[in-house]
DNA sequence: TGTACATCAGTGAACGCGCGTTCACTGATGTAC
DNA sequence: TGTACATCAGTGAACGCGCGTTCACTGATGTAC
């Protein structure tokens, strides 16, 4: 009773949805998004390949809803990061340990782009929360910035900044958080793709260092 | 006369592997890496899919060397832009121009990476070149580090640095470089994934701003 | 200079693979009267 | 409660594709005597 409005049917479309959604994020988990295969996601649920076509309309469809899904997932730790008072170290080291659970996925979102693949607006949208999390971590009001392409660069995110979702921080505020996740997505990237791996010094003390130059005034 | 000990044979060997390996590069340009194939090769010069495996073992070899031949070319634009003088800004805007000439080149180099592939030891040792040339750009002496975390990691690198490849300078010089790199890398890698394409500002004031940020001591 | 042999670039057929996707269908589940 | 019909999940065969790679071969180029 308590379910109104779903039937069984829906109930089951939508449980056999998940399950697909899960397996397609464990085989990108496994060996990334260019070895899901939709073949391998039905043999592993013991149906036809075909089958799968009543769920999702292609691959495409799925990729799509994976990359959404991804965002979501991400946009939500930064929110909770947030939320939970840490300010932007605390959403830097939620951010870190998203990644890690998962570097495959972390790549879907931010590594190689897919040539053909265009992301809908839905993504965009989820994104900018992403964004709004950090403003909302930044603490206020920002410093001066030194330098001249740093003062030129604020200025320019003045008359620049529709992707701020109506936030109310001052220009130096976007260009802080900007500066900050940009720089964040360096040190994880690098780490997440191993190119710290044969270099011998420890990635979570450098990840920590610049959380802290980078947090400090 | 002049080309002594070099057979014709060996001439005409070495040109078909460059025009493979050109035809090949711009394969990844237009359709990324994933999208190189030995048989549309072949079908560009005009010869059958096996001839290739005259000049590379298979499709492994190829990739590797290619990788090898994109580490080399950037390894170069940092020892030129260094040796030119212009400092770490110098070399920031020398790897942004080489990232932009084929942004698929710079991801065969730093992005998702492939789930099988393993890097030989050759692309560590060019990798590491890369490091060298920041090193001998960088200014020095560097200031002290503020903030607890980054001093330790300082400290942690006097203990790691091996990849220092011999380099005399300080640790708070490796660390230096190493933040600098990964925060270039941060920007470069967003802009060329064509994650500020949205937001409307220009990405070039962006990354001038980091640079300038990050000179300045 | 001429002949016999070795090297080696390139061919064409074939193998086996897995992929996404379509189609006409069966059979179970749900709905209407 | 029972019957007639509609919905819809899933099947199995098939299509067409392009891939990397192997193999035995032809024919041109180079080498040795």
């Amino acid at each position: 009773m308590a379910e109104t409005g779903v039937t069984p049917r829906e109930r089951y479309r939508a449980q056999v949805r998940a399950e697909i959604m899960e397996l397609a994020r464990q085989q990108i988990a496994t060996a990334g998004a260019s070895a899901l295969s939709l073949n391998a996601i039905a043999k592993q649920m013991g149906i036809s390949g075909p089958a799968l076509y009543r769920y999702f309309a292609g691959r495409d469809e799925l990729i799509t809803d994976l990359i959404k899904d991804a965002y979501r997932s991400l946009a939500d730790a930064a929110r909770a990061a947030t939320d939970q008072g840490g300010g932007l170290p605390g959403v830097a080291y939620a951010l870190r340990a998203w990644a890690l659970a998962d570097p495959h996925r972390y790549f879907l979102l931010y590594g190689t782009p897919v040539p053909g693949y265009h992301a809908p607006d839905d993504v965009t949208t989820i994104a900018a929360e992403i964004m709004a999390a950090l403003l909302d971590a930044a603490p206020a009001p920002p410093l001066p910035q030194d330098g001249a392409a740093a003062a030129d660069f604020t200025d320019h995110l003045e008359r620049h900044r529709s992707w701020d979702g109506g936030h109310p921080a001052p220009a130096a505020t976007l260009h802080r958080v900007l500066s900050f996740w940009t720089r964040l997505h360096g040190v994880l990237s690098l780490e997440l793709a191993g190119h710290f791996a044969g270099m011998g010094f420890d990635p979570a003390l450098l990840f920590a260092a610049e959380v802290d130059g980078l947090s400090r005034p």
